[in-house]
RNA sequence: GGCCGAUUCGUCUAUCGGUUAGGACGCAAGAUUUUCAUUCUUGAAAGGGGGGUUCGAUUCCCCCAUCGGCUACCA
Protein backbone atom coordinates (compact mmCIF):
# COMPACT_ATOMS: atom_id res chain seq x y z
CA UNK A 1 0.00 0.00 0.00
CA UNK A 2 1.38 3.44 -0.87
CA UNK A 3 0.00 6.17 1.33
CA UNK A 4 0.64 9.37 1.53
CA UNK A 5 3.08 10.84 4.31
CA UNK A 6 1.07 12.34 6.92
CA UNK A 7 2.45 13.85 10.02
CA UNK A 8 1.61 15.70 13.28
CA UNK A 9 2.59 18.10 15.35
CA UNK A 10 0.23 18.08 18.65
CA UNK A 11 0.90 20.51 21.27
CA UNK A 12 -1.12 21.08 24.72
CA UNK A 13 -2.39 24.94 24.78
CA UNK A 14 -1.29 24.98 28.55
CA UNK A 15 1.60 27.69 28.35
CA UNK A 16 4.38 28.63 25.89
CA UNK A 17 5.76 26.06 23.34
CA UNK A 18 9.08 24.82 24.57
CA UNK A 19 11.90 24.99 22.23
CA UNK A 20 12.22 20.65 22.66
CA UNK A 21 8.47 21.10 21.28
CA UNK A 22 9.57 23.12 18.33
CA UNK A 23 12.74 21.00 17.42
CA UNK A 24 10.22 18.22 17.22
CA UNK A 25 7.81 20.09 14.89
CA UNK A 26 10.36 21.00 13.08
CA UNK A 27 11.84 17.15 12.54
CA UNK A 28 8.07 16.31 11.71
CA UNK A 29 7.95 19.01 9.20
CA UNK A 30 11.41 18.26 7.36
CA UNK A 31 9.96 14.62 6.88
CA UNK A 32 6.84 15.70 5.37
CA UNK A 33 8.32 18.03 3.48
CA UNK A 34 11.12 15.51 2.13
CA UNK A 35 8.23 13.01 1.15
CA UNK A 36 5.62 15.50 -0.24
CA UNK A 37 3.72 14.54 2.44
CA UNK A 38 1.42 16.83 4.86
CA UNK A 39 2.54 18.53 7.80
CA UNK A 40 -0.40 19.01 10.94
CA UNK A 41 -0.89 20.69 13.75
CA UNK A 42 -3.53 19.15 16.25
CA UNK A 43 -4.67 21.34 19.60
CA UNK A 44 -4.40 18.59 22.37
CA UNK A 45 -7.01 20.20 24.81
CA UNK A 46 -8.07 17.71 26.35
CA UNK A 47 -7.11 18.98 29.91
CA UNK A 48 -9.50 21.24 31.02
CA UNK A 49 -7.77 22.28 33.99
CA UNK A 50 -4.63 23.11 32.30
CA UNK A 51 -6.02 24.77 29.64
CA UNK A 52 -4.18 28.34 29.43
CA UNK A 53 -5.85 30.98 27.20
CA UNK A 54 -3.24 32.43 24.42
CA UNK A 55 -1.27 29.40 24.38
CA UNK A 56 -2.53 28.00 21.03
CA UNK A 57 -1.77 31.94 19.33
CA UNK A 58 1.25 31.53 20.84
CA UNK A 59 1.72 28.10 19.16
CA UNK A 60 0.63 29.91 15.92
CA UNK A 61 2.31 33.20 15.77
CA UNK A 62 5.67 31.07 16.47
CA UNK A 63 5.15 29.00 13.50
CA UNK A 64 4.02 32.15 11.40
CA UNK A 65 7.81 33.43 12.17
CA UNK A 66 9.46 30.92 11.82
CA UNK A 67 7.87 29.89 8.45
CA UNK A 68 6.84 26.30 8.75
CA UNK A 69 3.14 26.41 7.74
CA UNK A 70 1.21 23.74 8.56
CA UNK A 71 -0.78 22.22 5.70
CA UNK A 72 -4.08 21.15 8.18
CA UNK A 73 -4.36 22.94 11.00
CA UNK A 74 -7.32 25.05 13.64
CA UNK A 75 -6.45 27.84 11.53
CA UNK A 76 -6.54 27.02 8.36
CA UNK A 77 -9.11 23.74 8.34
CA UNK A 78 -8.55 20.71 6.55
CA UNK A 79 -10.99 17.74 5.08
CA UNK A 80 -9.84 16.27 8.52
CA UNK A 81 -11.35 18.88 11.13
CA UNK A 82 -12.04 19.50 13.76
CA UNK A 83 -8.05 20.41 14.58
CA UNK A 84 -8.79 21.00 18.59
CA UNK A 85 -9.53 17.78 20.35
CA UNK A 86 -12.01 19.46 22.82
CA UNK A 87 -14.16 20.20 19.32
CA UNK A 88 -13.83 16.18 18.71
CA UNK A 89 -15.81 14.92 21.96
CA UNK A 90 -18.41 12.87 19.75
CA UNK A 91 -15.65 11.88 18.12
CA UNK A 92 -14.21 10.18 20.97
CA UNK A 93 -17.63 9.11 22.93
CA UNK A 94 -18.04 7.05 20.08
CA UNK A 95 -15.04 5.25 19.63
CA UNK A 96 -15.25 4.76 23.47
CA UNK A 97 -18.39 3.00 23.03
CA UNK A 98 -17.45 0.72 20.78
CA UNK A 99 -14.21 0.09 23.03
CA UNK A 100 -17.34 -0.90 25.60
CA UNK A 101 -18.90 -2.75 23.26
CA UNK A 102 -16.08 -4.83 22.31
CA UNK A 103 -15.63 -5.36 26.17
CA UNK A 104 -11.66 -3.99 25.40
CA UNK A 105 -12.85 -1.79 27.94
CA UNK A 106 -14.58 -1.27 31.14
CA UNK A 107 -15.99 1.89 33.28
CA UNK A 108 -14.42 1.93 36.58
CA UNK A 109 -16.50 4.10 39.94
CA UNK A 110 -13.34 4.51 41.72
CA UNK A 111 -12.98 7.85 43.21
CA UNK A 112 -9.56 9.39 43.57
CA UNK A 113 -9.99 8.90 47.25
CA UNK A 114 -10.24 5.18 47.05
CA UNK A 115 -7.77 5.00 44.50
CA UNK A 116 -5.12 6.67 46.79
CA UNK A 117 -6.34 5.05 49.93
CA UNK A 118 -4.94 1.91 47.80
CA UNK A 119 -1.68 3.24 46.89
CA UNK A 120 -0.98 3.67 50.27
CA UNK A 121 -2.10 0.54 51.18
CA UNK A 122 -0.26 -1.58 48.51
CA UNK A 123 3.20 -0.71 47.58
CA UNK A 124 3.22 -0.27 43.68
CA UNK A 125 0.11 -0.72 43.08
CA UNK A 126 -1.19 -0.94 39.70
CA UNK A 127 -4.56 -0.95 38.53
CA UNK A 128 -4.17 -3.54 36.25
CA UNK A 129 -5.72 -7.49 35.73
CA UNK A 130 -3.95 -8.45 39.08
CA UNK A 131 -6.07 -5.83 41.03
CA UNK A 132 -8.89 -4.95 39.04
CA UNK A 133 -11.87 -7.51 40.37
CA UNK A 134 -11.08 -5.65 43.40
CA UNK A 135 -11.68 -2.32 42.35
CA UNK A 136 -15.12 -0.37 41.73
CA UNK A 137 -16.12 -1.21 38.31
CA UNK A 138 -18.22 -3.11 35.98
CA UNK A 139 -16.22 -6.32 35.91
CA UNK A 140 -17.09 -6.44 39.46
CA UNK A 141 -20.62 -4.68 39.67
CA UNK A 142 -23.50 -6.25 38.23
CA UNK A 143 -24.93 -4.39 35.14
CA UNK A 144 -27.92 -3.03 37.00
CA UNK A 145 -25.73 -1.68 39.96
CA UNK A 146 -23.71 -0.12 36.75
CA UNK A 147 -26.43 1.06 35.50
CA UNK A 148 -28.38 3.13 38.14
CA UNK A 149 -24.79 4.34 39.25
CA UNK A 150 -24.50 5.86 35.94
CA UNK A 151 -28.16 7.19 35.88
CA UNK A 152 -27.38 8.90 39.37
CA UNK A 153 -25.11 10.73 37.47
CA UNK A 154 -21.97 9.05 39.67
CA UNK A 155 -18.63 10.11 38.07
CA UNK A 156 -16.66 7.40 36.44
CA UNK A 157 -13.75 6.63 33.95
CA UNK A 158 -13.54 4.48 31.63
CA UNK A 159 -10.42 2.12 31.86
CA UNK A 160 -8.80 0.00 28.76
CA UNK A 161 -8.61 -3.42 29.81
CA UNK A 162 -5.36 -4.69 28.98
CA UNK A 163 -4.77 -8.57 28.98
CA UNK A 164 -1.71 -9.82 30.82
CA UNK A 165 1.90 -11.22 29.79
CA UNK A 166 1.52 -10.69 26.01
CA UNK A 167 4.69 -9.06 24.53
CA UNK A 168 4.24 -6.03 22.45
CA UNK A 169 6.24 -4.41 20.32
CA UNK A 170 6.96 -0.92 19.20
CA UNK A 171 8.51 -0.32 15.85
CA UNK A 172 10.38 2.58 16.34
CA UNK A 173 12.58 4.77 13.37
CA UNK A 174 14.92 5.92 15.52
CA UNK A 175 15.60 3.12 18.29
CA UNK A 176 14.61 -0.01 16.31
CA UNK A 177 12.41 -2.94 18.60
CA UNK A 178 11.24 -2.34 21.56
CA UNK A 179 9.48 -5.08 23.31
CA UNK A 180 7.51 -4.76 26.87
CA UNK A 181 5.30 -7.65 28.51
CA UNK A 182 1.50 -6.40 28.53
CA UNK A 183 1.68 -7.18 31.99
CA UNK A 184 4.13 -3.82 33.24
CA UNK A 185 1.17 -1.82 31.55
CA UNK A 186 -1.91 -0.13 33.49
CA UNK A 187 -4.96 -0.15 33.19
CA UNK A 188 -4.98 3.68 32.21
CA UNK A 189 -7.78 5.78 31.69
CA UNK A 190 -8.82 6.53 28.23
CA UNK A 191 -12.13 8.79 29.14
CA UNK A 192 -13.73 10.87 32.64
CA UNK A 193 -17.10 11.68 32.42
CA UNK A 194 -16.49 14.93 34.57
CA UNK A 195 -15.45 16.37 31.57
CA UNK A 196 -16.79 13.92 28.95
CA UNK A 197 -13.42 14.15 27.39
CA UNK A 198 -11.17 11.57 26.39
CA UNK A 199 -7.46 11.70 28.28
CA UNK A 200 -4.54 12.01 25.89
CA UNK A 201 -3.72 8.39 24.99
CA UNK A 202 -7.28 7.51 23.37
CA UNK A 203 -7.54 11.03 21.84
CA UNK A 204 -4.26 10.83 20.45
CA UNK A 205 -4.88 7.43 18.99
CA UNK A 206 -7.78 7.94 17.36
CA UNK A 207 -7.14 11.29 15.90
CA UNK A 208 -4.21 9.90 14.25
CA UNK A 209 -5.47 7.04 12.78
CA UNK A 210 -9.02 9.04 11.63
CA UNK A 211 -6.51 11.70 10.59
CA UNK A 212 -4.61 9.09 8.41
CA UNK A 213 -1.26 9.49 10.55
CA UNK A 214 1.53 7.99 8.79
CA UNK A 215 4.10 8.62 11.17
CA UNK A 216 4.39 10.18 14.92
CA UNK A 217 6.93 11.98 15.36
CA UNK A 218 7.05 13.03 19.22
CA UNK A 219 9.63 13.44 21.99
CA UNK A 220 11.31 10.22 24.39
CA UNK A 221 9.06 11.05 26.93
CA UNK A 222 6.41 9.11 24.96
CA UNK A 223 8.32 6.34 24.37
CA UNK A 224 6.93 4.41 27.76
CA UNK A 225 3.47 4.88 26.45
CA UNK A 226 4.26 3.57 23.07
CA UNK A 227 3.18 0.49 23.77
CA UNK A 228 -0.60 1.20 25.36
CA UNK A 229 -0.54 3.19 22.19
CA UNK A 230 -0.10 -0.16 19.96
CA UNK A 231 -2.52 -1.70 22.56
CA UNK A 232 -5.39 0.52 21.41
CA UNK A 233 -4.89 0.51 18.01
CA UNK A 234 -4.98 -3.24 18.16
CA UNK A 235 -8.12 -3.17 20.24
CA UNK A 236 -9.67 -1.04 17.65
CA UNK A 237 -8.96 -3.64 15.12
CA UNK A 238 -6.48 -0.68 13.14
CA UNK A 239 -3.41 -2.34 13.45
CA UNK A 240 -2.94 -2.52 9.54
CA UNK A 241 -2.68 1.03 9.12
CA UNK A 242 -0.85 2.14 12.87
CA UNK A 243 1.52 4.80 12.36
CA UNK A 244 5.40 4.18 12.47
CA UNK A 245 6.63 5.73 15.41
CA UNK A 246 9.91 7.98 15.93
CA UNK A 247 11.06 8.91 19.22
CA UNK A 248 13.65 12.06 19.64
CA UNK A 249 15.60 12.70 22.08
CA UNK A 250 15.15 15.06 24.45
CA UNK A 251 16.80 18.66 24.88
CA UNK A 252 18.62 18.70 28.24
CA UNK A 253 19.86 21.67 30.31
CA UNK A 254 23.20 23.06 29.43
CA UNK A 255 24.63 22.09 32.80
CA UNK A 256 23.79 19.74 34.62
CA UNK A 257 20.97 17.34 33.85
CA UNK A 258 17.24 16.58 33.11
CA UNK A 259 14.93 18.22 30.75
CA UNK A 260 15.81 22.12 30.00
CA UNK A 261 13.14 24.05 31.38
CA UNK A 262 11.62 27.03 32.00
CA UNK A 263 13.91 28.18 35.00
CA UNK A 264 16.93 27.48 33.19
CA UNK A 265 16.34 30.04 30.68
CA UNK A 266 15.55 32.60 33.06
CA UNK A 267 18.39 31.61 35.26
CA UNK A 268 20.92 31.50 32.68
CA UNK A 269 19.71 34.66 30.73
CA UNK A 270 18.70 33.06 27.83
CA UNK A 271 15.71 31.83 26.11
CA UNK A 272 13.94 28.53 26.07
CA UNK A 273 11.01 29.60 24.42
CA UNK A 274 10.97 30.62 20.68
CA UNK A 275 8.94 33.76 21.67
CA UNK A 276 8.56 36.27 24.55
CA UNK A 277 5.40 34.86 27.06
CA UNK A 278 3.44 36.63 29.30
CA UNK A 279 2.27 34.36 31.73
CA UNK A 280 -1.64 35.40 31.91
CA UNK A 281 -2.00 34.71 35.48
CA UNK A 282 1.34 36.05 37.53
CA UNK A 283 2.34 38.32 34.59
CA UNK A 284 5.87 36.95 34.69
CA UNK A 285 7.39 37.55 31.14
CA UNK A 286 10.24 34.67 29.97
CA UNK A 287 11.97 35.90 27.24
CA UNK A 288 12.16 34.64 23.55
CA UNK A 289 14.28 33.75 20.80
CA UNK A 290 12.64 36.18 18.39
CA UNK A 291 12.87 38.98 21.04
CA UNK A 292 16.80 38.03 21.61
CA UNK A 293 17.08 38.99 18.21
CA UNK A 294 17.90 35.63 17.18
CA UNK A 295 16.98 34.69 13.23
CA UNK A 296 14.87 31.91 12.73
CA UNK A 297 16.56 30.50 9.75
CA UNK A 298 19.22 30.54 12.79
CA UNK A 299 16.54 28.88 15.28
CA UNK A 300 15.92 26.21 12.95
CA UNK A 301 19.44 25.82 11.85
CA UNK A 302 21.04 25.11 15.30
CA UNK A 303 17.72 23.29 16.38
CA UNK A 304 18.01 20.69 13.30
CA UNK A 305 21.60 19.87 14.09
CA UNK A 306 20.81 18.82 18.03
CA UNK A 307 20.09 15.65 17.47
CA UNK A 308 20.59 14.90 13.70
CA UNK A 309 23.46 15.82 11.70
CA UNK A 310 24.11 15.35 8.09
CA UNK A 311 26.89 12.61 8.47
CA UNK A 312 29.31 15.72 6.21
CA UNK A 313 30.67 18.09 8.23
CA UNK A 314 28.20 21.20 6.94
CA UNK A 315 26.97 22.71 9.44
CA UNK A 316 25.10 25.73 7.99
CA UNK A 317 21.81 24.72 5.98
CA UNK A 318 19.15 26.58 4.81
CA UNK A 319 15.78 25.21 5.21
CA UNK A 320 15.07 23.82 2.05
CA UNK A 321 18.55 21.81 2.33
CA UNK A 322 17.49 20.38 5.48
CA UNK A 323 14.23 19.38 4.22
CA UNK A 324 16.69 17.60 1.73
CA UNK A 325 18.96 16.14 4.35
CA UNK A 326 17.01 15.05 6.94
CA UNK A 327 16.67 11.47 7.83
CA UNK A 328 15.75 9.51 10.60
CA UNK A 329 18.93 7.39 10.37
CA UNK A 330 21.43 10.25 11.26
CA UNK A 331 19.12 10.97 14.40
CA UNK A 332 20.87 10.47 17.66
CA UNK A 333 19.28 8.08 20.67
CA UNK A 334 20.70 10.20 23.32
CA UNK A 335 19.43 13.53 24.71
CA UNK A 336 21.29 16.38 24.20
CA UNK A 337 22.86 19.30 25.51
CA UNK A 338 21.45 22.83 25.17
CA UNK A 339 24.33 25.10 23.82
CA UNK A 340 23.68 28.91 24.06
CA UNK A 341 26.89 29.45 22.83
CA UNK A 342 26.55 27.23 20.06
CA UNK A 343 23.71 29.34 19.21
CA UNK A 344 24.72 32.79 19.21
CA UNK A 345 27.68 31.24 16.83
CA UNK A 346 24.76 30.23 14.22
CA UNK A 347 23.42 33.66 14.85
CA UNK A 348 26.33 35.53 14.52
CA UNK A 349 26.55 33.27 11.26
CA UNK A 350 23.31 34.11 10.09
CA UNK A 351 23.53 37.48 10.48
CA UNK A 352 26.47 37.56 8.31
CA UNK A 353 25.30 36.45 5.95
CA UNK A 354 21.99 38.61 6.03
CA UNK A 355 21.63 41.57 3.37
CA UNK A 356 22.53 44.96 5.05
CA UNK A 357 19.23 46.37 3.79
CA UNK A 358 17.46 43.46 5.74
CA UNK A 359 19.07 44.06 9.15
CA UNK A 360 18.60 47.61 8.62
CA UNK A 361 14.50 46.91 8.27
CA UNK A 362 14.97 44.96 12.10
CA UNK A 363 17.12 47.60 13.15
CA UNK A 364 15.34 50.74 12.61
CA UNK A 365 12.66 49.70 15.31
CA UNK A 366 15.32 49.71 17.91
CA UNK A 367 16.44 53.06 16.90
CA UNK A 368 13.13 54.31 16.91
CA UNK A 369 12.96 52.90 20.79
CA UNK A 370 16.24 54.75 21.67
CA UNK A 371 14.29 58.13 20.05
CA UNK A 372 16.77 58.38 16.62
CA UNK A 373 15.29 59.10 14.23
CA UNK A 374 17.86 57.94 11.33
CA UNK A 375 17.75 57.79 7.20
CA UNK A 376 17.64 53.99 6.41
CA UNK A 377 20.42 54.84 3.91
CA UNK A 378 22.88 55.90 6.30
CA UNK A 379 21.65 53.44 8.81
CA UNK A 380 22.27 50.68 6.05
CA UNK A 381 26.10 51.97 5.91
CA UNK A 382 26.32 52.06 9.42
CA UNK A 383 24.89 48.56 9.72
CA UNK A 384 27.34 47.41 6.77
CA UNK A 385 30.01 48.41 8.97
CA UNK A 386 29.42 46.79 12.30
CA UNK A 387 27.07 43.85 11.46
CA UNK A 388 30.31 41.71 11.29
CA UNK A 389 30.99 42.68 15.17
CA UNK A 390 27.39 41.25 16.39
CA UNK A 391 25.77 38.03 17.61
CA UNK A 392 22.39 39.87 16.96
CA UNK A 393 20.59 42.79 15.42
CA UNK A 394 20.01 44.26 19.23
CA UNK A 395 23.68 44.33 19.37
CA UNK A 396 23.89 46.36 16.67
CA UNK A 397 22.84 49.46 18.65
CA UNK A 398 25.81 48.79 21.21
CA UNK A 399 28.40 48.93 18.31
CA UNK A 400 27.44 51.68 16.36
CA UNK A 401 25.43 54.36 19.22
CA UNK A 402 28.12 56.82 18.05
CA UNK A 403 27.22 57.23 14.84
CA UNK A 404 23.63 58.34 15.98
CA UNK A 405 25.03 60.23 19.30
CA UNK A 406 27.88 61.78 20.10
CA UNK A 407 29.48 60.15 23.05
CA UNK A 408 28.89 61.90 26.53
CA UNK A 409 31.52 60.08 28.16
CA UNK A 410 34.90 58.61 27.63
CA UNK A 411 36.25 55.54 28.40
CA UNK A 412 38.23 56.34 31.34
CA UNK A 413 40.84 53.35 30.37
CA UNK A 414 41.75 54.68 27.17
CA UNK A 415 41.85 57.64 28.20
CA UNK A 416 44.45 57.20 30.61
CA UNK A 417 46.26 55.01 27.36
CA UNK A 418 45.77 57.76 25.29
CA UNK A 419 45.10 61.23 25.83
CA UNK A 420 48.63 62.39 26.50
CA UNK A 421 49.74 66.03 27.38
CA UNK A 422 50.38 66.53 24.19
CA UNK A 423 47.09 65.28 22.49
CA UNK A 424 45.15 68.43 22.58
CA UNK A 425 47.51 70.49 20.93
CA UNK A 426 47.53 67.59 18.25
CA UNK A 427 44.26 66.98 18.11
CA UNK A 428 44.08 71.08 17.33
CA UNK A 429 46.45 70.50 14.64
CA UNK A 430 43.79 68.08 13.24
CA UNK A 431 41.56 69.85 13.88
CA UNK A 432 43.13 72.39 11.36
CA UNK A 433 44.43 69.79 8.91
CA UNK A 434 40.41 68.84 8.35
CA UNK A 435 39.39 72.18 7.79
CA UNK A 436 41.74 72.88 5.34
CA UNK A 437 40.53 69.48 3.96
CA UNK A 438 38.61 69.87 0.26
CA UNK A 439 37.51 65.80 -0.26
CA UNK A 440 36.69 64.57 2.89
CA UNK A 441 36.57 60.82 1.70
CA UNK A 442 38.44 57.82 3.59
CA UNK A 443 41.40 57.58 1.21
CA UNK A 444 42.32 61.27 1.27
CA UNK A 445 41.69 61.68 5.07
CA UNK A 446 44.22 59.18 5.47
CA UNK A 447 47.08 60.50 3.05
CA UNK A 448 46.61 63.82 4.67
CA UNK A 449 46.38 62.45 8.09
CA UNK A 450 48.94 60.02 7.95
CA UNK A 451 51.60 61.85 6.66
CA UNK A 452 51.49 64.75 8.86
CA UNK A 453 51.87 62.18 11.62
CA UNK A 454 54.57 61.01 9.47
CA UNK A 455 55.94 64.55 8.69
CA UNK A 456 55.96 65.29 13.33
CA UNK A 457 57.02 61.84 14.18
CA UNK A 458 54.05 61.06 16.03
CA UNK A 459 52.85 58.04 17.68
CA UNK A 460 50.82 56.73 15.05
CA UNK A 461 48.90 54.89 17.78
CA UNK A 462 48.47 57.43 20.36
CA UNK A 463 47.56 60.08 17.75
CA UNK A 464 44.83 57.73 15.98
CA UNK A 465 43.45 56.32 19.21
CA UNK A 466 43.09 59.65 20.64
CA UNK A 467 40.90 60.56 17.38
CA UNK A 468 38.77 57.22 18.10
CA UNK A 469 38.23 58.11 21.49
CA UNK A 470 37.18 61.69 20.20
CA UNK A 471 35.21 60.41 18.01
CA UNK A 472 33.59 56.99 19.33
CA UNK A 473 34.09 57.67 23.10
CA UNK A 474 36.04 53.89 23.40
CA UNK A 475 38.59 52.40 21.98
CA UNK A 476 36.95 50.10 19.62
CA UNK A 477 35.23 50.07 16.23
CA UNK A 478 35.69 50.12 12.72
CA UNK A 479 38.44 51.99 10.73
CA UNK A 480 38.69 55.63 11.72
CA UNK A 481 37.82 57.31 8.44
CA UNK A 482 34.99 54.99 7.59
CA UNK A 483 33.62 56.63 10.93
CA UNK A 484 34.64 60.04 9.89
CA UNK A 485 33.04 59.73 6.30
CA UNK A 486 29.78 58.38 7.69
CA UNK A 487 29.97 60.93 10.27
CA UNK A 488 30.78 64.10 7.65
CA UNK A 489 33.25 66.49 8.05
CA UNK A 490 31.32 68.58 10.48
CA UNK A 491 30.23 66.70 12.75
CA UNK A 492 34.11 65.06 13.28
CA UNK A 493 35.54 68.46 13.84
CA UNK A 494 32.27 68.79 16.47
CA UNK A 495 33.69 65.93 17.85
CA UNK A 496 37.43 66.73 18.36
CA UNK A 497 36.51 70.09 19.64
CA UNK A 498 33.87 68.80 22.71
CA UNK A 499 36.98 66.13 23.30
CA UNK A 500 39.65 68.90 23.60
CA UNK A 501 37.11 70.54 25.87
CA UNK A 502 36.04 67.95 27.71
CA UNK A 503 38.57 65.21 28.22
CA UNK A 504 41.08 66.23 30.89
CA UNK A 505 45.08 65.18 30.67
CA UNK A 506 46.41 62.09 32.21
CA UNK A 507 50.25 62.19 33.54
C1' G B 1 10.77 0.84 43.93
C1' G B 2 9.19 -0.95 38.81
C1' C B 3 9.54 -0.37 33.43
C1' C B 4 11.92 1.79 29.18
C1' G B 5 15.91 4.41 26.96
C1' A B 6 20.84 6.31 26.69
C1' U B 7 26.47 6.48 27.61
C1' U B 8 33.07 9.24 22.25
C1' C B 9 36.86 15.92 23.84
C1' G B 10 33.54 20.87 28.73
C1' U B 11 29.28 20.94 24.73
C1' C B 12 26.98 19.18 19.76
C1' U B 13 28.72 15.17 17.07
C1' A B 14 31.60 11.69 13.00
C1' U B 15 33.30 6.58 13.14
C1' C B 16 28.66 1.37 10.72
C1' G B 17 35.92 -4.40 13.83
C1' G B 18 41.88 -2.41 11.90
C1' U B 19 41.80 5.55 11.88
C1' U B 20 47.79 9.57 14.25
C1' A B 21 39.59 8.56 16.96
C1' G B 22 37.69 13.52 12.44
C1' G B 23 34.76 18.26 12.53
C1' A B 24 32.21 22.36 15.00
C1' C B 25 31.19 25.61 19.45
C1' G B 26 33.84 27.28 23.55
C1' C B 27 38.94 27.90 25.44
C1' A B 28 44.40 29.15 24.71
C1' A B 29 48.37 30.99 21.62
C1' G B 30 49.94 33.35 17.20
C1' A B 31 49.10 36.27 12.59
C1' U B 32 46.41 40.49 10.52
C1' U B 33 44.53 45.43 12.35
C1' U B 34 46.64 52.70 14.31
C1' U B 35 41.77 50.38 18.53
C1' C B 36 38.10 46.77 19.65
C1' A B 37 35.95 43.08 17.07
C1' U B 38 35.91 40.13 12.64
C1' U B 39 38.97 36.88 9.83
C1' C B 40 43.00 33.29 9.36
C1' U B 41 46.58 29.69 11.49
C1' U B 42 48.00 26.56 15.40
C1' G B 43 47.20 24.08 20.08
C1' A B 44 45.12 21.65 24.45
C1' A B 45 40.88 18.48 24.94
C1' A B 46 37.24 12.20 24.45
C1' G B 47 35.58 6.29 23.89
C1' G B 48 32.15 5.21 32.34
C1' G B 49 33.98 0.33 34.68
C1' G B 50 34.44 -5.05 34.37
C1' G B 51 33.97 -9.41 31.68
C1' G B 52 33.57 -11.94 27.09
C1' U B 53 33.56 -12.80 21.19
C1' U B 54 37.73 -11.89 17.80
C1' C B 55 44.24 -12.08 15.16
C1' G B 56 42.23 -7.20 16.55
C1' A B 57 37.44 -3.74 19.77
C1' U B 58 35.03 3.03 20.68
C1' U B 59 32.35 -0.25 17.33
C1' C B 60 29.27 -6.89 18.65
C1' C B 61 27.32 -9.62 23.43
C1' C B 62 26.69 -9.76 28.95
C1' C B 63 27.01 -7.54 33.85
C1' C B 64 27.68 -3.21 36.73
C1' A B 65 27.72 2.09 37.24
C1' U B 66 25.88 6.67 35.89
C1' C B 67 22.37 9.83 33.54
C1' G B 68 17.54 10.56 31.59
C1' G B 69 12.35 9.50 30.76
C1' C B 70 7.83 7.24 32.34
C1' U B 71 5.18 5.27 36.39
C1' A B 72 -2.06 10.82 37.24
C1' C B 73 -9.32 11.03 36.06
C1' C B 74 -1.37 15.86 32.70
C1' A B 75 0.23 16.00 28.01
Amino acid sequence: MNQKIRVRFAPSPTGPLHIGGVRTALYNYLFAKQQGGDFILRIEDTDSQRFVTGAEEYIQETFDWLGLSFDESPRKGGKFGPYRQSERKEIYRHHVDELLDKGAAYIAFDTPEELEAKRNEIPNFQYDASTRKTMRNSLTLSADEVKSLIENHTQYVVRIKIEPDIPITVNDLIRGEVVINSSVLDDKVIYKSADELPTYHLANVVDDHLMEISHVIRGEEWLPSAPLHVWLYKSFGWENTMPQFAHLPLLLKPEGNGKLSKRDGDRLGFPVFPLEWRDPKTGEISSGYRESGYLPAAVINFLALLGWNPGTEQEIFSLDELVRAFSFDRCSKSGAKFDFEKAKWFNHKYIHATRDEELTAMFMPILKEKGIEANPEYVCKVVALVKDRVNFVKELWEQSSYFFVAPEHYDEKTVKKRWKAETPDQMRELIRLIENMEDFSAENQERIIMKWIEDNRYHTGNVMNAFRLALVGEGKGPHIFDITVLLGKEETLRRLRKAIERISVSE
